[in-house]
DNA sequence: CCTACTACCTTTTTATGCAAGGTAGTAATA
DNA sequence: TATTACTACCTTGCATAAAAAGGTAGTAGG
């Protein structure tokens, strides 16, 4: 396999990722309340690769719209952290996110057929 | 609902949409021979909007990629059209997509649990 | 020959993910 | 108490790519 090949490969499957990533996070964050690195480390276990320039700046982005909030707590070994949660608006964006997300499965089995 | 949680709403769904264009487009061209006018009519159906200025740039650069090739036919009423088809190439990439989309869908079942 | 329609394509704007670099708190150790 | 290591936060600048808007050209019908 080409090199130029596998590039283009792995910037298909970046394109993928990049657009469920919001919903990846929320999805994250629902479940409990949890601080960045930890949302980083949640996502490379189910194979979606984030790096902190992409996260800080989302997080930041979902809080000023009011969907995330956070509060610091200490951390027995280093700096505070920062932990979100879902406001109310949230958890109803995250229904919306999820529903784009059901419609967006069937689109790909309708395209298939 | 307001204004701004619509608009946000809207611009997760388009980002979703987004990541799966690609995939998408070789879906519809895998299974014949086709234009772009009835590209977008195709994914028009399926929910996946997409306007020209997206999917001609998209088209050429899968081209010159060499996922593609075209050929032109006449048209009984209009322009003669470019009928896309995959190469081998195209195929073998496609196949990946496929593998891809269903690391997306895993990933986002785990993350639900 | 003018209008309508279809089909192609390009230019410009905007959004955003990511690499790289920066600050600061804790803690172990020399 | 200086040094190093580690963790956690954040920002700047670049590259990519979708989408809006505008442009060219072929056919057809009145």
């Amino acid at each position: 396999m080409e090199d130029e090949f596998k590039k283009s490969m792995e910037n298909a499957a970046a394109q993928m990722r990049k657009g469920v990533l919001e919903f990846a996070i929320l999805l994250v964050i629902a479940k409990r309340e949890i601080y960045a690195n930890e949302i980083i480390s949640r996502l490379k276990n189910a194979k979606l690769t984030v790096v902190e320039g992409t996260i800080y700046p989302l997080l930041s982005r979902l809080k000023n719209s009011e969907l995330l909030d956070y509060k610091w707590e200490e951390s027995k070994s280093g700096p505070p952290r920062k932990y979100y949660s879902l406001t109310a608006k949230g958890r109803q964006f995250l229904k919306g996110c999820e529903e784009q997300w059901r419609n967006l499965e069937s689109a790909i089995t309708n395209l298939k057929k």
